[in-house]
DNA sequence: GCCAACGTTGGC
DNA sequence: GCCAACGTTGGC
């Protein structure tokens, strides 16, 4: 059981859509960076939590509470001439990108990210680290904890 | 729109 | 293997 952050622009995928979508679940489509792939494919399983972020947008901060809900499988994005997470150097017998299922647990009152930089208790923090760019990282069971029972 | 930081590409 | 150039991310 390990826990995680994911981001996702909330004008392409929100908590809300979450929340509406199928069964609440969302397949985690477009990750095209081999670190957060490996995250996906080495070591998610069905039930970790995750805490999923608001990126790119007006107020930035964690939106919601999900749970990841199946182990990795390819991204069919990837495959898609007409997506704009098409990769031509990714065949059908070795795919490159692979995604994990999101189902929704809660919807939260926003975290800001300037909230989540307050608590000395999260500044280590991968996804607060200077420079930081991975759209999905571990986050520990204390910071898991912190925020689920003190922030949420 | 700006810009710092990072990842990827490709020439050598 | 090095590294410059380029593209992307993402907060502000």
């Amino acid at each position: 059981m390990r826990y995680w952050l994911m981001k996702s622009e909330p004008d392409e995928a929100s908590i809300d859509h979450l929340a509406n979508a199928p069964h609440r679940t969302l397949p985690w489509t477009g990750v095209r960076n081999y670190q957060a792939r490996n995250f996906m494919r080495d070591l998610m399983q069905v039930g970790d939590g995750v805490l999923f972020y608001h990126s790119s947008c007006p107020e930035p901060g964690i939106a919601g509470i999900a749970a990841v809900s199946s182990t990795a499988y390819p991204d069919p994005t990837q495959f898609d001439r007409k997506s704009p997470y098409f990769d031509a150097k990714s065949s059908q017998e070795t795919p490159r990108w692979v995604l994990v299922d999101v189902v929704f647990k809660k919807k939260i009152p926003l975290i800001p990210l300037a909230a989540l930089r307050e608590h000395d208790e999260l500044k280590d923090m991968r996804v607060l680290a200077k420079g930081n760019r991975l759209s999905i990282t571990p986050v520990t069971e204390a910071e898991w904890r912190f925020i689920t029972k003190r922030l949420a």
